[in-house]
RNA sequence: GGGCCAUUAGCUCAGUUGGCUAGAGCGCACCCCUGAUAAGGGUGAGGUCCGGUGUUCAAGUCACCGAUGGCCCA
């Protein structure tokens, strides 16, 4: 024998040339760091999503149209939050593109408001005052126009696909034309009213703040407690009792007790504020004469002020009614009132009632006026834009004092007057301003606001509310209660990187000269200018265009007009996109109500209520038919990030080291109805599920290199029941999926996916069915019925992957040869949705089960053989099953369960086993040695003597001699 | 301080109207294969279902109390 090991090898690759082996230039690894990018340049250049709605432009189904929540521009970098937001509408505008419906995406930016404008005057080396109102909305403008850039290509990253050439922005002219054109029409309607309110106020950034602007902080406060004398008793009526008169003989030694955190307000104090139902105790001191307040608190005042109290009588603050308060330092009186929110949880149960500076003070006061409009307490609020106090403090030690200072002179005084009984300090959670984080105060302004209950906006927009589908339905009750529960919407800001409050005043009396046609000139103007002309230009300049008679309805020009300075509330730029984007691109959006709105729970009473209110006014009804609400990214322990903390996950590094299929595919295994955890156990996770993804469509590709569906397709009722059950489950996937994604559980796709890519194809159909597609003859009819259903599964498997890893549905798509394309789509993400029948009935389904569990005990005693280290590969081996009837299995059946088995025989028989017993369960089911020799080609065992091209494919393309000159090289 | 939501194996999720010896996939451990090979197959170990108290023949599932986390409001 000359040099066997070179001979052998030789021998061995010829055989092994015989072979189907898998083929494919699809790569194993998406290299999607390099690849995912060049894939979406691709799509930008052949204009794919143009291409997406040109296919749907005259769809019978119509539009489904996501409208897009603008994210706001105040930085040029996403976070994790925005990628599961994005990815999430992509999953919906793409899979319903699938579904056959116009599914445009238009994605917007908010460039507006104080946070942009705070970042810009912070960056200013002179602060505020070194521009000009028009320079520094330039700046604005710029600023955001350059966050807008860094925010697009983040989100295009994604792979979102959308109109990102013509996206719509809050700050563009056409968007703010319109949005005064909508306030107009709201003010001629009567929703919007002018009043003075106390709001939030940051005297640090001198503006009124939103509910949304205030973060709660602890913050140390002055606490005191103070006096206010009875100046005269009340009217005695039948209803004073005898006792208490007694007890009230010197009026003027008797006092109420207030407890307040906030000093300052006491120039404004216009009433003090009693509960019904609460007891009051009149109490005798040494030093502080009688003292009145509720008998709950009295204890928990003693011991903080040291004043010892003895009850004189209790009663109920209804007796006294009619007594008259004198203001603790000024020559007032301080209204007597009662009111709800006046609690014993602390303080005095008589309270400081300052309607300039306080909420409930302010509507117990409003509610007093208007009870008694002849005796109206009004509001009094002393205080400059700048927090500090003006003249109609009445206090002259306070004029010119910031209030956070004026705690002290207040203290002062009360002390010169004998008012103070007590003086901590004191530690509470406390209102702050969400940019410049210092405290904010209630503040009385004038300002603009929609009210809540003109023209029933309340009452219909709960009535819309009823309209709309939520997501999950808890959304419902949350929003419900928020509007039914919030106050009047005040829009106002004293800003100027925004949009004008288009109004006019007549500059002699201040009266509001409004006039539908100067707010249309003056949307016209906006139109081409944008707002900025609203500070650049003069009013004369602004006005100059208007029709004659116009001017002359409007009083010029005898009559001087000034313009309103305010800006709009940010929420009332993105509130009104129903109007100046979905409305204004009716052929693109569909018009409205769209069919989802899809943002962060927090919006609940952020963008989903602007924008239903401002809908309900202008249009009547609500803009979304659908509005799904999705939780929070926290980190792997379920904490929130921060930068502090350090747990900030980033998904553009995701992105670049992973691609961002991999983060959509977490997005697609999370449960967003809930707060979502990330970290890199989870990312890692998700690596490997996509990877098990991307490998089980290799190898279906790869193994179809030589199949043509037109030439060798395989008929359904041809294929054996193995191929049948596949299929079957492709389309039970099919199904799941698809009723997930009709009811937005997208989390069912990662387990769902997964699964059948383990368990039905890698572990079952693929491993099963290898042998066949490699040693069967090229054309052998179960290789062709094999490469069949891959070819199936192939064709059903990537149109499912399109939604939510669109990058690896496009991969594949590249490599398919153009017969084995079943679309004349040019790009994959333009694939329809994936469509599959299920071919199996009840009993068919029930007996294959029960062929895979003797599958699982034939695998069990083939491990303990293999522990045992008497095999390796089950074709070292052959089944022995006894059986009563072996006769009623039939050759079909039996050559499928040795297929599944992928053992060299299977014997069914009414005896035990003649050979040596390799192992054996119930003594019904036995493994032993296999019989005959390995065949080098197919490496099953085969009796060679028997074996003819039927049993043993390997000999209708190789000749049995040349089989055994090669079992004999080998051995 | 008030309201709402969540809490099932290391991870992500299933667990209909109370009947479970609590499931899946991944991950992990061990074994095999080397013709899906930076792949593939097999077997297996992991859970006082957040804790407590009730209701019930029976509770992961219902009620109440509490813990932790999250959101909203004050």
């Amino acid at each position: 024998m000359t040099t066997p090991a070179a001979t052998d090898t030789t021998k061995a690759k010829s055989l092994k040339d015989t072979l189907n082996l898998p083929q494919t230039q699809f790569s194993m690894r998406a290299n999607a760091a390099q690849k995912e990018p060049e894939c979406q340049q691709q799509w930008e250049k052949a204009s794919v999503y143009a291409q997406a709605q040109a296919r749907r432009a005259h769809s019978d189904k119509g539009f489904y149209t996501l409208h897009d929540g603008p994210p706001y521009l105040s930085a040029p970098t996403i976070h994790i939050g925005h990628a599961l937001n994005k990815i999430l509408k992509d999953f919906v505008t793409r899979y319903q593109y699938q579904r056959g419906f116009a599914s445009p995406y238009v994605p917007g930016y908010d460039g507006h408001g104080l946070p942009i404008e705070n970042a810009v005057v912070k960056s200013l080396k002179g602060g505020r005052h070194s521009v000009t109102p028009a320079e520094l909305r330039k700046l604005c403008r710029d600023f955001g126009a350059k966050n807008e850039a860094g925010q697009r290509s983040q989100f295009e990253r994604l792979g979102v696909w959308g109109n990102w050439e013509q996206p719509y922005r809050t700050t563009d002219a056409a968007f703010e034309a319109e949005q005064i054109r909508v306030f107009g029409q709201l003010y001629a309607n009567g929703y919007v009213y002018r009043g003075l309110k106390p709001v939030y106020w940051c005297s640090h950034c001198e503006t009124a703040l939103a509910d949304a602007e205030v973060e709660y902080d602890t913050h140390t406060s002055d606490s005191i407690y103070v006096a206010f004398k009875v100046l005269e008793p009340p009217v005695a009526t039948s209803s004073v009792d005898q006792d208490l008169r007694n007890v009230l003989k010197t009026w003027d030694e008797t006092s109420f007790v207030i407890w307040t955190t906030t000093p300052w307000t006491l120039p404004a104090n216009l009433a003090l504020c009693f509960n019904w139902e609460i007891d009051y105790g009149i109490y005798q001191t040494t030093a502080h004469g009688k003292l009145v307040l509720a008998v709950d608190l009295v204890k928990d005042f003693s011991e903080k002020t040291g004043i010892e109290c003895s009850l004189l009588k209790t009663f109920r603050a209804k007796t006294l009614e009619s007594a008259v308060i004198n203001h603790p330092f000024l020559d007032r009186k301080s209204a007597f009132l009662f009111g709800d929110h006046v609690t014993t949880d602390a303080g005095t149960g008589v309270v400081h009632t300052a309607p300039g500076h306080g909420m409930d003070d302010y509507l117990v006061c409003l509610n007093h006026d208007h009870e008694h409009p002849n005796s109206k307490l009004g509001i009094l609020s002393p205080l400059n834009n700048k927090g500090v106090f003006n003249d109609d403090c009445g206090v002259p030690e306070l004029v010119g004092i910031h209030y956070s200072k004026a705690n002290d002179v207040v203290i002062d005084i009360l002390k010169q007057k004998n008012a103070l009984l007590g003086h901590q300090k004191f530690e509470h959670s406390y209102p702050h301003c969400w940019r410049c984080h210092n405290p904010v105060i209630y503040r009385a302004t004038d300002q603009w606001f929609v009210s809540m209950d003109n023209n029933a906006l309340r009452k219909e927009a709960m009535t819309a509310i009823d309209t709309v589908q939520w997501i999950p339905e808890r959304g419902k009750t949350r929003i419900s209660t928020m509007v039914s529960n919030r106050t009047d919407w005040c829009i106002s800001r004293q800003r100027v990187w925004g949009v004008p409050i288009p109004m006019l005043y007549d500059a002699a009396t201040g009266d509001v000269v409004f006039d539908a046609d100067v707010i249309a000139h003056i949307a016209n103007l906006f139109e081409v200018h944008t707002s900025d002309i609203w500070w650049g230009w003069s009013t004369d300049q602004l006005l100059d265009g208007l029709p004659a008679e116009v001017k002359t309805r409007i009083g010029l020009p005898a009559r001087t007009l000034v313009q309103e300075m305010d800006i709009m509330d940010v929420w009332f730029d993105s509130g009104i996109t129903h109007t100046a984007v979905v409305n204004a691109r009716k052929e693109e959006l569909g018009g409205l109500p769209v069919a989802l709105y899809l943002e962060g729970s927090d919006q609940h009473r952020g963008w989903f209520q602007s924008s239903l209110l401002t809908s309900v006014m202008h249009n009547g009804k609500a803009p979304y038919q659908r509005v799904l609400t999705h939780g929070f990214v926290l980190d792997g322990n379920g904490r929130k990030m921060s930068k502090s903390v350090g747990n900030v996950v980033d998904p553009n590094k995701i992105m670049s080291q992973y691609g961002a299929d991999v983060l959509r595919l977490w997005v697609a295994s999370v449960d967003y109805t809930n707060d979502v955890r990330i970290s890199d156990t989870i990312i890692s996770q998700m690596v490997e599920a996509y990877k098990k993804i991307r490998n089980t469509l290799r190898f279906l590709m790869s193994n179809l290199y030589d199949f043509d569906p037109a030439q060798h397709s395989v008929a359904t009722d041809r294929l054996d029941l193995l191929d049948r059950y596949t299929l079957h489950r492709l389309a039970e996937v099919t199904s799941t999926l698809t009723e997930a994604f009709d009811t937005f559980a997208f989390h069912k796709y990662v387990p769902t996916l997964q699964n059948f890519c383990v368990v039905d194809l890698s572990q079952l159909y693929l491993d099963v069915t290898k042998d066949i597609l490699y040693t069967y003859p090229a054309n052998h009819p179960e290789r062709r019925a094999t490469q069949t259903v891959l070819f199936t599964l192939l064709k059903t498997l990537v149109p499912m992957l399109v939604p939510v890893l669109p990058h690896l549905a496009e991969d594949i798509w590249q490599h398919l040869p153009e017969h084995q394309r079943w679309s004349d789509a040019t790009s994959g993400v333009l694939l329809d949705g994936p469509q599959a029948k299920p071919v199996l009935n009840v009993n068919d389904q029930e007996h294959f089960r029960e062929l895979l569990e003797l599958k699982e005990s034939v695998n069990s005693l083939l491990e303990v053989c293999r522990k045992g280290g008497q095999i390796g590969s089950p074709s070292e081996t052959s089944v022995w099953i006894q059986a009563l009837h072996p006769e009623k299995v039939s050759e079909v059946e039996k050559r499928l369960m040795k297929k599944l088995l992928l053992v060299s025989d299977l014997v069914y028989s009414q005896n035990g086993p003649p050979a040596a017993v390799l192992a054996s369960q119930n003594e019904e089911l036995y493994v032993l040695p296999a019989a005959g020799t390995k065949c080098p080609r197919c490496w099953k065992h085969i009796d060679f003597d028997a074996s003819t091209s039927d049993s043993h494919p390997c000999e209708a393309v190789v000749s049995k001699a040349d089989l055994l000159a090669a079992v004999e090289v080998s051995a």
